[in-house]
DNA sequence: ATTGACTTGCTTGGCGCAAGCAAATAACTT
DNA sequence: AAGTTATTTGCTTGCGCCAAGCAAGTCAAT
């Protein structure tokens, strides 16, 4: 826009791509994805009302671009902020990090969220890569609580999916009201207690709190 | 469509309600929201193409329509599997009565919850339908553990919401991979495993597993 | 006869596709 | 190495299709 006229086609594709991904960020908090036009998405990044369709193929490969690129980058910062810990520590640091990402309250994490929970009523490919990134957070989960002493198999695996639909819902909550940020905050604490409890029964694997097990739901 | 051509207004009514209620779960559950069309769910209730928007003025409406007809069925299902228990035994019951929800299956209470993911992006009054359903089962929960001895009222409200939370999120777990029924009831147990012992920690209120506080999240 | 259940015709608008244009890159020639 | 042509690629525009929603109409119940 300024004075740079000469692009080459990298250049090109980055930046209408780039602009294209905050257009429709923008669109889907503002406005949900359903009322989220091809067009909009277009022109609101600058362009022709058509090159969303051209570039992504259709609304379903313009929401998987960027649930990957959101995603890719979140995973990236959550990575960050838990390698210097180990153990019960990661955990506690991830919850934190989560907890802060949503009061800052940043469009692309809400537009994240948003198409993961909407992804749930589609066969799209959407889907799958929201599932590799379930997986992925888990993954790490379970090594964290091999890390703070957890040496079941399966109660670690357990506590892990656990606690990471926790934080889905959780997420849900903050999505739901947004205005609610004290809710958020206290939804992220509770789940941290929670979660330290668990650890520390499983590993002194002897307490009185645990001494009765309730029924399984299996019948 | 048998041998009943005379029938009054209200019986056709209650007919045609009924019968696009059921084929609309069932496009919803086959194809999604997005791929059900008001047109597909009159002519599969045996009407005409026209009379599902007729009848709920729009999409947004249909899908209201099912929440709440869906959602409260599912509520008195709830209170009778509950009204027999008090504290942490009717939390075990709603657990254990969520799991075999889940496990049988049914297209309504998966088509329930997909319009419940789904209302996340929209500002429909599905979304304030929901925010009830959400807010009377927060109350129960707080009510059975008032009942179970957490006398501390924030304490109490704020596991209240988390376990409502984690059951949300098992729900959309559920959704995800519905043939992954062994996970399915994993988390339910888990959740319950969790739940116990929060309780017992809160009642016993003094306990070598809650002496170390985690830090809060907020700065 | 009037009300209400239901159908049919029509408009609007988004999605997706294909044809077209201009800029960028590759290939060829001298 | 420079200039010219061929080809690819980014992007735009026009059109057909289909779903949503509305209004006018038909027919049965009251």
């Amino acid at each position: 826009m300024t004075a740079a006229p000469r692009r080459s086609h990298a250049e090109r594709t980055d930046l209408s791509d780039s602009r294209m991904r905050d257009a429709a960020i923008r669109l889907i908090v503002e406005r949900g994805t359903d009322r989220t036009t091809l067009k909009d998405v277009g022109e609101h990044a600058g362009y022709s009302r058509g090159l969303a369709g051209y570039r992504f193929g259709s609304k379903a490969g313009l929401f998987e671009f960027i649930v990957r690129s959101v995603g890719e980058r979140w995973l990236a910062d959550l990575k960050r902020v838990t390698s210097t810990r180990t153990g019960f520590g990661a955990i506690g640091a991830a919850i934190d990090a989560h907890c802060q990402f949503c009061l800052d309250g940043a469009d692309d994490l809400r537009a994240f969220y948003i198409l993961w929970f909407e992804s749930i009523g589609v066969q799209s490919e959407v889907k799958s890569v929201i599932a590799g990134i379930h997986e992925r957070r888990r993954d790490d989960t379970a090594r964290w609580l091999l890390e703070a002493g957890m040496n079941d198999a399966n109660d670690r695996h357990a506590l892990a999916a656990h606690f990471n639909t926790a934080v889905l819902g959780i997420a849900y909550q903050w999505l739901a009201m947004p205005d609610d940020l004290d809710a958020v905050k206290r939804l992220h604490h509770t789940l941290k207690l929670t979660m330290q409890l668990s650890v520390n029964v499983a590993t002194a694997d002897v307490s009185s709190v645990a001494a009765t097990p309730p029924r399984n739901c299996d019948e």
